[in-house]
DNA sequence: GTCTATAGTCCGATAGAC
DNA sequence: GTCTATCGGACTATAGAC
């Protein structure tokens, strides 16, 4: 920690200051993701299906990486290759399906279908991204996404 | 530390032996939960739809838990005041999701719909899960879990 | 079983911004 | 003159090395 704080041009208790832990600079971005996911969901119109208002919520989230594809692959390298990352990561990805669930119980939308609904978007979400970094295609982040939720749909439907 | 493995007889260099580290003794049973996961979707009926598979591998594992209520509110309430905790959890869940995918392929499910399936069906047991723990109906751990997959259905299909 | 590396905390001191 | 940011150093606990 004292050489990543001296690298950045801090001393090790400043860093402190800045993040919660070691782990935390990778996901510093996560507040912004959650916020942009909970104003989409918020914003469908009211007759917007649950699961659509979150695909709408999901699909708003893939341009902020569409520039970073190269940057998102190798920052998810480090996070495949170090199990405590990958904790920190899951951890995030909760916050985010609950912070959807409570978006969606403000629209009305009931337990448990409200965090069955996030949950579900959150694991298409996940899918989809590591499909994104991870594959050479050509496809955006946000029709990956809508082509994954289609698949989810198609595996929920009993196939 | 010290104090923890003083009071279940060892010291800690012997406890260390026996778990990774400390939060890995909440965790202890997820080997066997994993194995029977695995092996009760891979001896699924060939005909058997993906997600009924999956499903019935989740049921399976209720009886698991059914007597033990009160020990999983107690373990539950720890996990949940103790994010380090809940990022273990967290990262046991997904790696029984990334077993049961295993499972699903080896079955000749292709990606992402082996992924798909077998993240929706942890999202299902997560909630029916915690359904099961904090409320204080009747209704046992399978029972719970057909509904909230009842329930994921319902909701992908755009309701 | 002892010794060591390192993440993270606590207390207090100091310097600049308005 | 108060507020905020930085820094120094001592201290604890987990975990790994030998």
């Amino acid at each position: 920690m004292t050489e990543i704080a001296a690298r950045a041009g801090l001393t090790q208790r400043t860093f402190f200051r800045y993040f919660a832990d070691k782990r935390e600079v990778l996901f510093w971005g996560a507040g912004a993701l959650q916020e942009l996911l909970v104003s989409t969901v918020a914003s469908a119109p009211d007759s917007t299906a649950p699961i659509d208002a979150v695909a709408a919520a999901l699909e708003a989230v893939g341009p902020v990486f569409a520039e970073r594809r190269e940057y998102s692959r190798r920052r998810q390298a480090v996070i495949d290759a170090h199990p405590e990352l990958r904790e920190r990561e899951l951890i995030k990805l909760a916050a985010l399906a609950s912070a959807i669930a409570g978006a969606l119980r403000q629209r009305g939308v009931s337990d448990p279908a409200a965090s069955l609904t996030a949950e579900a978007g959150i694991a298409v979400f996940k899918i989809a991204f590591m499909r994104w970094v991870y594959e050479t295609g050509p496809a955006g982040l946000p029709q990956i996404i809508r082509e994954s939720l289609g698949e989810l749909k198609a595996v929920t439907a009993g196939k």
